[in-house]
DNA sequence: ATGCACCCTGAAGTGGCTATAGGGTCAATA
DNA sequence: TATTGACCCTATAGCCACTTCAGGGTGCAT
């Protein structure tokens, strides 16, 4: 399998590909005799793996941590529960805070009936203190 | 005012004010017989609307431009109006993710009872195919 | 005189890619 | 056989919004 048929089948750019194996998260596969990478199964099977994990929002950093224990079948899994608990929680407080701001930001916007920036409600909510 | 007055005041890094003036977000200010940079109340006041559009998740292209619009008060404000609104569909896009995201691991975590990786489910749910 | 907190500049690093330049490979077609 | 065009290669730079680092200067108190 070339690079571009693993890109296709797990929806992910050539770039990409090459990058994560720069970065170690995926072997090395072996060349052609024009030097093109070559991938088996286990190339397809791993990069699955990082790209759902990606797509779930975990850090490569974290997806390089999964992988390890990942491949470590006999260890416990309560490390792996960790870090999904962790980023849970993470993922918990961005979406709190992105519900706060939105609604800081739409009660500005449905406050807003002026026509010029002088009386603009959502500059007004931006400034520290009045322009005068 | 110097530049650490400045900071303690708005709550942000030497470097970031630094950063602004590089990206000609915030004026340049005088400097003193020292070199030191010396601030203004105007400055704070920029600064400050900076920080809070930063803090309500607008990207520093779009601060750049709704501090060209506040700087014109007698235009239209409806431009002002667009990007908020534009930045508010983002925010419950990001949202709406989360959620879903948040969702499937909760689902993850909660299966996995068991202890060793070979049965651990969020690995599981990670992994594209059954390894036998 | 010395220490220390603060200030300066310029360059490089962060994450997770993406884009670009400048080339090589390979299979099908004219 | 020559050529086209899709694909592949490497190396390097760029993206955002800063942060960190190296190597120094300033200013005030002791």
């Amino acid at each position: 399998m070339k690079i571009g048929d693993l890109a296709k089948l797990t929806d992910t750019r050539v770039e990409t590909i090459r990058y994560y194996e720069k970065e170690g998260l995926l072997p090395a596969p072996s060349r052609n005799s024009g030097n093109y990478r070559v991938y088996e199964l286990q190339h397809l099977n791993r990069l699955s793996f990082i790209r759902r994990s990606r797509d779930l929002g975990f850090t490569l950093e974290q997806v390089r941590k999964l992988l390890k224990l990942a491949d470590n079948q006999d260890a416990s899994c309560s490390e792996v529960d960790a870090i999904a608990t962790e980023h849970i929680i993470e993922i918990d407080r961005k979406i709190s805070d992105l519900t706060l701001l939105r609604d800081q930001l739409l009660l500005s916007v449905d406050c807003c009936q002026s026509d010029t920036i002088a009386d603009c409600k959502i500059i007004e909510s931006l400034a520290p203190f009045k322009n005068h």
